[in-house]
DNA sequence: GAGTAGTGCAACGATTGCATTGCACATCAT
DNA sequence: ATGATGTGCAATGCAATCGTTGCACTACTC
């Protein structure tokens, strides 16, 4: 199951900021709470907590509580469903393209 | 080739747009000028034109000059490379996780 | 129960991004 | 040459985003 079309300017969007990027790479690694995340960012640990609602709005990750702790996780495969659709884009433009490009030629 | 993980964010916060987004489409279909996609558009031709800049310097995007018109085309090849780097990110993110909580099952 | 650690919420300021309008310049057609 | 078309650049207004600080609340620890 792929997410709709309409949704991935949004779901892109969340993967376009710096800060982001760099927690989602750390959750890549291993699960971890806001608080953690924040001690290796160079931001308050509000700023992080934000971002990682952001992160979780676009499907990315998911939150799991232990206790009176929140761990964020990586989600794997939203962002394969991400690469699958945005390869299918890319496919069917070279086709299209491709055509056009020979119509031309032809 | 793949591009820079640095540079992912940048590319992605050039597709986190539905004006772009849409351009984007517009021009997988076939390669039209500023002017021809402002017509498509509700907003101004300038603007436009500034959202095909950021694709442009994202790579997402090149140019093609015809007398007076700058003709724009969608480059899939560069969106094949940000999925496969995308898809690549995954795998390693879903491995590492799985091994985590085989873990801690375990 | 007292103290500590982890979150969440709200208000504020600064920065960035988006779209607009107006103007100037280059190019094509007549 | 004249007029129309396609671009580019600059200034402005508006809205969203990002980060901060301060405070309150909940859940562990002792």
């Amino acid at each position: 199951m792929t997410i709709g079309t309409e949704s991935l300017p949004a779901a892109f969007a969340a993967l376009g900021d710096d800060t982001r990027w760099g927690l989602l790479q750390r959750l890549g690694t291993a699960p971890a709470s806001a608080t953690a995340l924040a001690a290796d960012q160079p931001i308050s640990r509000q700023a992080v907590a934000r971002h990682l609602e952001v992160l979780r709005e676009a499907g990315l990750v998911e939150t799991e509580i232990h206790g009176r702790e929140v761990r964020y996780r990586a989600i794997g495969s939203r962002l394969s469903a991400l690469a699958r659709d945005l390869d299918a884009l890319a496919q069917g433009w070279e086709s299209r393209l491709r055509s056009i490009k020979a119509a031309a030629e032809g």
